[in-house]
DNA sequence: CTGTTAGCGCGTTCAA
DNA sequence: TTGAACGCGCTAACAG
């Protein structure tokens, strides 16, 4: 291993100097020895030790990235989003997966913090156990005492920077837009009773019909990834229910569901139509093509990142809206009387 | 920020023996200290410094996982199921991604390097470009001069450790099938010409039709990803051959052809047969469902963790098979005067 | 513009 | 079993 000291020795030269040249920012040596310390470098293979650096500096150049699951399109969008970003801070990005398990989550905010880690971006919707979320917000305290940084994308909860998709809110202007559809009974996979994401969007889901005097859709509670969907749409089914159209809470979970309605025979959307959340970037190979409200997930990946590396004075809340993008999966209804009209006729 | 020194202040010990409980792996400390140490850790919110350790110990805890495109469902397979193992070697993963640019892989080489990274995992086919191999084959081995191990997955052009995938022999086992299945004109979307993978998957389609005495496919080249396989199967149609199957390289590219043939009016499998190769998660949710040749890809990230990381004495190259997978996106042709027989029967 | 030197936080001999 | 002290590779004053 070759050390920065091995380069100023066959350089000729004194460490800091060969230090300024090689990994200092400001440029203050002379041509001459500058090229004699860079030869050496190169001819030798010299490369820089960061964690000697990291200790040296007390700063490193590395941000956590704390993703549920590298198995749901969701978390990668948002970690291609950041890790891009970083890129463009020049910083590294070393990403932990919790397998959504709360325990892991504050295990990897320990480890990156071990890390001296600039920030950390933790995705994921937080679930109403004080428990958890108190020790998950210990570990962050013991974390930004030290300096570190952290943004959350998702529920501003823990007192940090937060890019907060405003669920409640996309949730109500999908009812709204469905509705708009000729649709009237309504089912909702709405996941986990507890986690908030799933609740959000089903709350203003619900709080939407409402405002339209549509009665309240049926729940299926359930998991929040594609098989909890699954399992969700098959349990609808058995309740024979005369609902026209399908909430899932996430696009995971409606992709889940349409496979459960295919399977059982359910033509999605002659039979039923079905809605999502998220828009997440596998939906574009979906048939049929879903109708989702759009989050621009790779933008909040690297929302968060700017966020947590710039410089902030109290708890910085970035809300993002979803954009309501109807699709072939919700059928418009044939109102009683009226023809059809072409859904780009209509300016829905 | 509460460093062990502040840790063995609080206990009264000295800095050895904080170090001793706190980090060390022999441990030998008595209990009486031992309490007093950790109670005092855990009251002063102490977290070890791993640059701090890197330094002193002369090895991190770290591995660097570059893949080409986070984008992409095959690479985040690899990349999950490296992340796995790793955790299960108590090691960090920090991801890189290229863009499928080859600078930029040598730079993330070099990065990696900076971090002292136990092990570099390097996925993505290589290219026949003596230059750019070259030049990484030179970065790498800087890089294991300096102590750090190697693993790559797809060709064994490094002289590293490699997970190989047998595309040739997966090209060949999948034209057998599908010839099986009654087709004999065949197009194929093969990728970028020089690009291993791609070329090695299209050799050993052609060769395993060759070997059936079937006419050689007509080949259309282009990006290796979604979008090249649009493009490649727009070309395609445009060239109004009278193929009955079309063989895209990867899974991602048949992707896109089916979106490209669905747009023409082209049912696929009715009009028009398709396979791919790698089996991605994905492919869980496409319709129809797609052939293809299955490739472990979450188990290959971990093999080449855990070849990496387990001392080596040469390079050491192991093999993958690929199961060819025949879904209903490659329909059976009909035999003229021989009634059609279900496929389950015929043990294809 | 260049060199000297004191740490950064921790692991690890070596003594006691 | 415990402690004192050196060094890991580098940065950042400080001096010249």
């Amino acid at each position: 291993m070759v050390t920065l000291e091995d380069v100023a020795r066959d350089a000729g030269v004194s460490l800091a100097t060969a230090s300024r040249v090689l990994n200092g920012s400001s440029r203050q040596v002379g041509a001459i020895l500058r090229a004699r310390v860079e030869s050496s470098a190169l001819r030798l293979g010299y490369r820089v030790d960061a964690a000697a650096q990291t200790l040296a500096r007390g700063a490193s150049n590395v941000v956590g990235v704390v993703i549920q699951d590298l198995t749901d399109p969701y978390f990668v969008a948002i970690a291609d989003g950041a890790i891009r970003a970083a890129d463009l801070h020049d910083m590294v990005v070393t990403l932990g997966t919790t397998y959504r398990d709360p325990e892991r989550e504050i295990a990897l905010v320990a480890t990156l913090h071990a890390q001296r880690a600039r920030a950390i971006l933790i995705t994921g919707s937080r679930v109403s156990d004080d428990y958890m979320l108190g020790r998950l917000r210990a570990e962050l305290d013991v974390y930004r005492a030290s300096g570190g940084r952290v943004a959350v994308i998702g529920q501003a909860l823990l007192g940090t920077d937060t890019v907060a998709p405003l669920n409640r809110e996309g949730g109500r202007s999908l009812a709204h837009a469905i509705a708009g559809e000729g649709h009237h009974r309504f089912a909702v996979l709405a996941g986990p009773r507890h986690m908030f994401t799933a609740a959000d969007r089903t709350l203003g889901f619900v709080e939407g019909l409402a405002e339209l005097g549509v009665p309240p859709p049926v729940m299926v509670y359930g998991g929040f990834d594609r098989d909890g969907g699954h399992a969700a749409a098959v349990e609808l089914l058995d309740m024979k229910t005369d609902v026209t159209c399908v909430f899932a809470v996430n696009d995971v979970m409606a992709m889940g569901a349409l496979a459960a309605f295919r399977s059982h025979g359910v033509d999605v959307p002659r039979d039923l139509s079905l809605a999502g959340f998220d828009d997440i970037p596998s939906l574009r190979d979906l048939v049929p093509e879903l109708t989702t409200v759009r989050l621009p997930l790779s933008r909040m990946g690297a929302m968060a990142l700017d966020l947590a590396l710039s410089a902030g004075g109290g708890p910085r809340v970035e809300s993002v809206e979803g954009e309501v993008v109807l699709r072939e999966s919700v059928r418009r209804l044939p109102v009683p009387g009226i023809a059809a009209v072409p859904r780009s006729a209509t300016g829905a």
